[in-house]
RNA sequence: GGAGAGGUGGCCGAGUGGCUUAAGGCGCACGCUUGGAAAGCGUGUUGGGGUUAACGCCUCACCGGGGUUCGAAUCCCCGUCUCUCCGCCA
């Protein structure tokens, strides 16, 4: 959400950040609501305190056996008048939230200009795509010559774009969930976390997927949401509190499976593991102080590269132009890694992580603040999250990057140990 | 799912309609005291909003939302969370 002070006292400023986003110019209108809004708060404070001060009275003539109908006759006037300033005053207050509720966050000015993925700047491009002597397969092909990898039946138990994983590549999962939390725990300083996946109205709203974007979540019958990303709970763990300026920065990590409607997404990536309904995510997310988050950002992605350059993965990096940045976000990174396999074996890069820095836009939704010890101002921190990595992708990165000719997966060292093995062999 | 008891400041805890400007304690900060410290004494110590050049003034908030009343932490209704017991269950 945004600060009312900074759009009262920028309009033009403020309207030119939403242009970026493509949204018509709204400060006028929002500005006409709070200046009312205003004024209502400022008659129905006059006549509370009026009646706070005649009721004290009353009080004190009844106490003393007079006579205070003259009194409770002009607070009977403030009983008509009172409660309607005070519906207009919520009234103008719930228009005024939701309208600041539904606007992005404001870009930072070095991100690019550009309509959509296509327009994103290349940050580095890290490591070399393998050669193979053969034309490599997609994770399809690949999954399903193992036996591990079982399209079919996921579809009988829960219809499309969800897979059953068996043998060595259901250890996979585990053992990639494993080896990122481990990195991130004991090399990076991540408290790990296991957080709720079914979350409140609230919740959803703190970090941005609510309002405005209810057809990408699942809901329950209960009212309940299912969280489309760990980001979702972790860092509303602060939601509603005052962080003391010594325990920033606060970074969390989490492995938790994944729910996404993808109604928007009709027709796209429908082959293999690419998008599904349920995936599972290990999440990075940091509380900082504002002056740090920058900084943050740049670690927090570091980080997701980390995993990828121990996985012997080649990836590139990009900060994403404005028609690609999410709602919350002020800036982002993407990593994408390569997937020889795709595009009919010519490769490609894909999506394996997203690291944002959501700047206040987070925390003020959700009324998370920071306070230097002693002092009496509170300032909202800000918020960032980052994927290290989707599990998911990662194994397709895994599969189609190791193959060999003979239809056998060469895996990285790293993880060896985790696997009880060097390599992935088909199902006997 | 059923029955009961609860939710008050950073923490504990008093408070069954006005004397609450939320008692008292703990913690914390500052000061006095001291050679220094402890103890003791004193002062201060929630958050949001409106208004103001500023000091300040006002208002809202005692889990959340409604209601009764001239006046609600206190009474009523709904919701929510916690605890105890029962049922069920991994």
């Amino acid at each position: 959400m945004h600060d009312i002070r900074f759009i009262r006292d920028n309009p033009e400023l403020f309207d030119a950040a939403m242009a970026r986003r493509n949204i018509d110019p709204v400060a006028q209108d929002i500005l006409a609501l709070d200046t009312e809004r205003r004024h209502i708060q400022t008659e129905l404070q006059t006549q509370q305190s009026r009646r706070n001060d005649v009721s004290k009275e009353i009080g004190k003539v009844k106490g003393s056996g007079g006579n205070a109908e003259a009194l409770m006759a002009e607070v009977a006037d403030l009983k008509h008048s009172i409660p309607a300033l005070e519906a207009e005053d919520a009234r103008l207050e719930q228009a005024l939230t939701s309208h600041l509720m539904g606007l992005p966050n404001i870009l930072e000015d070095f991100v690019p200009e550009g309509a959509d993925e296509a327009d994103n700047e290349l940050l580095r491009v890290v490591g070399s795509p393998p050669s193979f002597s053969f034309t490599p397969l997609d994770h399809v092909a690949l999954g399903e010559a193992l036996g591990q990898m079982d399209f079919a039946s996921a579809a009988k138990l829960s219809g499309a774009r969800f897979v059953v994983l068996q043998g060595q590549l259901a250890r996979l999962e585990r053992a990639l969930a494993s080896f990122m939390l481990d990195i991130h725990t004991t090399e990076f300083g991540y408290h790990e976390t296991v957080p709720p996946v079914l979350v409140r109205t609230q919740t959803m709203t703190g970090t941005g997927q609510l309002p405005k974007f209810e057809e990408d979540l699942f809901r329950t019958t209960d009212d309940r949401w299912l969280i489309p990303t760990a980001e979702v709970p972790l860092t509303n763990l602060v939601a509603d509190s005052i962080i003391p300026r010594t325990d920033l920065p606060l970074r969390m990590t989490a492995y938790t499976p994944c729910f996404r409607a993808e109604a928007g997404s009709a027709g796209r990536d429908t082959r293999g593991m690419i998008r599904q309904h349920q995936f599972s995510k290990v999440e990075l997310v940091s509380v900082v102080a504002a002056e740090e988050s920058d900084a943050e950002l740049d670690r927090m992605t570091a980080c997701a590269e980390t995993i990828l350059q121990r996985l012997e993965l080649s990836y590139r990096v990009l900060r994403l132009c404005n028609g690609d940045t999410g709602f919350s976000a002020q800036q982002t990174l993407d990593i994408e890694v390569w997937l020889p396999g795709q595009n009919d074996g010519e490769g490609m890069f894909r999506e394996i992580s997203s690291c944002s820095n959501c700047g206040p836009f987070q925390a003020r939704r959700m009324k998370a603040r920071t306070r230097v010890e002693g002092e009496k101002e509170t300032a909202f921190v800000h918020t960032l999250n980052g994927s290290a990595l989707a599990i998911g992708r990662c194994m397709i990165a895994l599969l189609e990057n190791g193959q060999q000719e003979d239809g056998s997966i060469m895996l990285p060292k790293a993880l060896h140990s985790y696997m009880g093995t060097d390599k992935l062999v088909p199902s006997a």
